[in-house]
Formats: C-alpha cells, structure tokens, sequence
DNA sequence: CGCATTCTCCAAACCGCTTTGGATGCGGGA
DNA sequence: TCCCGCATCCAAAGCGGTTTGGAGAATGCG
C-alpha cells in the first residue's frame, strides 16, 4: 500500500493524504482524521527511500566497528552504548545503520556513508591519539560526535567522554591513602585516547606522592580477560610486586581476579584492585555491596545522550560544538584496603 | 556530484553513465573506462536511496535486538554475532540496520522495517519457544534466517544452529563417565530455545545412566557472571551438593568460577565444570591450554554464515527454507576432573 | 550498392514521496 | 453586488537513480 493507493481509495490527492498524515495546516481536520483511520487500516507506512529522497534526510545514524586487522576483537562495550543509543534513535524516529570494517578501509567507509547519503550522521568509536577520523569527517561535511576524545586533534569537534584522568587520579590517590606504594596499572592500548589520559592520571598522582611511576607495573594491552590475566601473573612475579592494581575495564580486572586466586592471595586483603566498570548489563559489578571497588560510568547512559547530542547537532547544523564531560563516580566495594605490611606472600 | 552532474561533465547522459557503472553491456568499452575514470575522479557514489527506489531493493539486512522489558540486558554474545555478519554484509555491498526494542513492540518494528521497504530480511535472535516472530514474518513475507531454532514453529522457516542438545548430552556423559553423579545445569531462560534444548540433552544423559534430574540442580536465568555466581552458592549450600557443573555460557561460568574459589573449591580437582564456549573474543577461553572443558563453537563464524544464507534466500526468494546445524566440539580443558570420593569439603 | 543487423547512445517514464504554485468555493466587508 | 481573503484541495515538478523503447551510425551480407 503505497501513498498514490491510499489517496485513490479515499477519493484525494497524494498531496493531501501527505499533508494531513504529517500534520500540514492545509488539510481540513475532518479530511485528516479520515485519512489517519484509513492509513492505519491498511497499515500504511511511507517507504523509507521514498521519502528521504525528498526530503534529503537519511533519518538514519552511523556507527562504525573498526576492527583492527591484527586483533579482531570486537570492543565488549560496544553493545551496551550502541543499546543505549538504540534507545534515542528509536523515540526519535531515527534508524541505526551499522559497519563492520577494518581500519584500513575506515576512511572509505565514512566517504562512502556520506558520498551515498546513507546517513545523517555518524558516531566515532574507541578514538585515539590524532585520531584521523576527525579531520576526515570535518572535511567531508558529516556530523558526528565522538564518544571519548581524541587527544591532539586541531579542529574543533563535538564529544561525550568521561573525565578519565580525574578519575583515575583519584583511583591511584585512593589507593596511596591506603598506604599502597607499588601500584600497577592494566590500561587499554597505548594509542587509545582513553588509556592516555588514564595513565596520566595515574602518573600524575603517583608523582605528587613522589613516586616515579614503574614501567614494569604499567601494561598496555587489549581490555580482554586473558590480559589482565597475563599482565598480572607477570607482575606478581616480580622481585618487588605490587601491592595494588587499577585496572581499566572489569574484564581484565576479572582476569586480574584469577591470578589473584591462583597465587593464593585475597582480593583486599594481600592485593588491592581498583577498576573501571562500564556498568556493562552482562557483568555488574556485584549486587549490593560492589566487588570491586570501581570508577563508575554507565556507557549505556552514554549511548543515550551521545546520540541525542548527534541528533541536536544534525537539526541545528550551524552552531558550535559541544561537548559533555562527566565524572565518574568511586564505588568502594570489597577489593581495597589498607596496603599490608610486608607485601603479598 | 551526483548522476547527471556526472553525465554532463562527461558530455553523456545519465543512462550511458549508469550503464558504464553497472557493466551493462550496450557502452563501448573506451566510453566505459572513461566514465569510470570519472567517477572515481570525482568521488561518485551513486545515492543509496535513490537507488533502492528505482531498483526496488533496500541493500540493507535488519538485525532487531530485543531487550525484554523487565531484564534490561543485551545479549552479550551479540557483538560477536553482529562482527561476523557484517564481514559478509559487507562483502556483499549490503548495509546493516539495528533495532533496539523492547519485546512489546517487536512486532511493530517487523511490520515497519517491511512496510517503509528499509530492509530486504532480517536475522531473527535469540528464539523462544513457540517464538511468534517467525509465524509473524512468515505472513509480512520478510525474507528471514533464524539465528537458532524454535522448538514447536509450525511453518517452515531458515536457520542455523548449533545442536544443542547433543553437545549438553556429550558433555553430560563426559561428566557422568569421570563418576559424577550430582551434576548441575546452569542454563539460560527456561523459554529461550537454546536453554530447552540444552537441558533436554542434560536430561536425556541422566535418564540414560538411571539417574533423576534433580530440580534442585537446574537454575535457568540470565547469562550474566552474577546468575553464575549465585546459582553456583546455591547449590554448594545444598546438604547433597553438586560435584559438577554444566553452564550454558562463559560468563556465568566465571561467575561460578568465583563461587567456586569462594568455598576453597578447586576446579577440575573437587568440583567439575564444563561451559559452553561462544568464542567471544574478549573472552577467550585460556590461551593454549583451554582453563574451561567446553562445548565449542564461534558466534561469530554463525554470524558470517547465518548473513550469507540470508543473502542467498534473498537472492532466490522461491527456493524452500534451508537450515545448518552445527555440531559444537568438546573442547577437554582443565576444570574436568574425576569426581572426588566423598564430595566436596 | 542496398538492406538488415549490431553497436552505441539517448529521451523519457518510473520508483514513492514532498512541496511549490495554483485552482476552487465560500464567507465577509465595502 | 463585487472583490478579497481564507480554507481546502490538487496538478505537477522535483529528489537521484534505473530501465524501457527507440534513434542514428557503423558494420555485415548478398
């Protein structure tokens, strides 16, 4: 059932039946109350392509997977935020659009989105450091907002992040409090945006303690259950281990969590763990009392408001951009205490 | 730089220019190269849009994530899936739409991606039993392939699976065969399909030893660590507790793994586990040695091949419903053991 | 050389919707 | 009574492609 049909049937013009279904003054409201009954009768739906080739809007958003081609690990947060996103596009009428594709062909894919008008806009994934995708998009026009930030980008863009350096400040002084000297940090590859900053905040309150940061406790790796396991097993092997860990995501922190256990040594007790916690849906963080004490931050909730953030922005194309900062909060749960007195084991 | 702006830079009109593009054959081939040469010159993507109106195709696969409306979760093992499809999507020049729904309005989404002509098919998650999806998209006439199956569907329909059944019944007789005779089954919702056909081939292993299902030792929930984890403490507190456990995905075995070492337990020395293993790529399943005795199959590759199915169906819509079924590989690792003399602790 | 093909290319219709620019009929003010 | 403005509706022109139905030139054949 197509518009010209549902006209013909009722006896009007496609115009008319266009206008009274999206609320056009120049329908009498008789005539439209007719026309609404008749569309939802025959379940008329306007056809997609149709109408955003009139109008010239997609009314869809993009979301871009890289995978990097060495490891292909699709990011485990990524289906959270895309959840939450999910949640605004769909009260706004918008339409998700999806793409797997490796770096290489990021660029390409962007072009292409916007070159063949798939989308309204798009929102950038796990930036990095001088992430290209930036000045890329900027160039070739498309809106976008950039969930995290990308440390050294020129042009000025519109983002959503999580103070991540504050928090983890806090999270190292948190543990130094506890009289921890020799704490470890498990952080996310080196050229992510978000691994940087964390590790300057850990740096930074490590060095107003006086502490020179160790290379040996600082791992930069992917945020998967088998790094924070390796990473860890290979610290505590050290002659002068650590006493505590801060860790950037609560898979590694579970894989962190094993070789706690394999070395007999309890969590908050021998060894202090701090980690961040996403709020992923599949893995909470204890039920009431937290089991890891964790720097908190719904990325679902950063979903939401990132798309809408897009969503304003593709309304109102001409104004500056914006940007949300927000700090995440510090959930003391039951794997922090006081730095024991002579080292683990 | 759209058709025609292309066409009159080269001095041709739009119909040579989109013949030359699409290889017809009725363009001289030195005409071709040099509207080719153009276009990519240019920069010319032909508008998706506009394209898919006037051939009548979409290019687009729907996939619909349903989050039920009291348990808010995403399906954890979505991401990976998602991977997978859209490395054949993409292959395929096809793009990939999400929808995020609560169940309540599945249909209606169903009804609109068909009417608004925004997909071609759509890949159908995580089954129930009886799951009204698939009669439903039998009628709009939707191309669709089932990731899964549902147990009690009477029209036919398109799937990939894993079978269920026999690798639960495989790993229960794995168990049963190292002396275990209290085994528990940490499975997912009662209504999922996967869960039923799981526990059916749990089931089917006791009966055939002579041995009762106990109740008390079948937990259906949620694949989240904490449904492990509790549904592990709860057991073990039992006066006759299990020996072994027979969990439906990773992550709820890590949080069993956590009970376990909870209650001073070993895994594969006093209490056996076997999980079934989706190959997540966060969460890999040990590094050379496997750390879980696992029923083995990748989401990802079923992504892959669950897209290309539905290419094809689309691809020749009067051909009879396919379907593959998989057999999941018994991956031995190391927390299977024999069963203790006299139980645990 | 004449005619039928074959090669190339083009004009125009169409996909389903929005939107511009009227057309028509009615009531009200001068 | 006449004209104007308003309310209501419609015809037709896009949006950017594909595809049908030729047209004209080059080629093949007798």
């Amino acid at each position: 059932m197509n518009l010209k049909e549902l006209a013909a049937s009722l006896g009007l013009s496609p115009t008319t039946v266009s206008r009274a279904l999206n609320g056009y003054p120049e329908v009498r409201e008789e005539t439209r109350l007719r026309v609404i009954e008749a569309a939802r009768r025959h379940n008329y739906r306007p056809n997609t392509r149709a109408k955003s080739l009139a109008t010239g809007r997609a009314m869809a958003i993009g979301h871009v997977i890289p995978l990097s081609s060495r490891h292909e690990m699709v990011n485990p947060i990524f289906a959270d935020f895309i959840a939450g996103a999910g949640e605004t596009y769909a009260q706004a009428g918008y339409d998700m659009v999806l793409s797997v594709v490796s770096d290489a062909e990021e660029a390409r894919i962007y072009r292409d989105l916007h070159a063949r008008g798939t989308v309204d806009g798009i929102i950038v994934h796990a930036p990095r450091a001088e992430d290209p995708r930036i000045p890329l998009l900027a160039e070739i026009g498309l809106p976008f907002v950039v969930h995290g930030r990308a440390t050294g980008a020129s042009t000025p863009y519109s983002w959503l992040d999580i103070n991540n350096r504050r928090s983890f400040r806090r999270a190292t002084d948190f543990l130094l409090d506890l009289g921890h000297r020799r704490i470890a940090l498990v952080n996310g590859l080196e050229w992510m945006d978000y691994a940087i900053r964390r590790r300057s905040g850990y740096v930074e309150a490590l060095r107003a303690r006086g502490i020179a940061p160790d290379p040996k406790l600082m791992h930069a790796g992917e945020m998967t259950e088998g790094q924070g396991y390796s990473a860890a097993r290979a610290m505590l092997a050290l002659p002068d281990p650590p006493t505590a860990f801060l860790v950037s995501s609560m898979i590694p922190a579970i894989g962190l969590r094993r070789a706690l256990w394999e070395g007999d040594l309890v969590m908050g007790r021998d060894v202090s763990v701090i980690t961040h916690d996403d709020e992923l849906s599949y893995l909470r963080n204890g039920e009431e009392v937290p089991i890891f004490t964790a720097t908190r931050s719904s990325v679902r909730e950063a979903g939401r408001e990132a798309a809408q953030m897009l969503l304003e922005i593709i309304a109102a194309p001409a104004c500056a951009p914006r940007s949300i900062l927000w700090e995440a909060e510090l959930m003391v749960g039951e794997s922090t205490g006081p730095a024991p007195r002579k080292g683990p084991a």
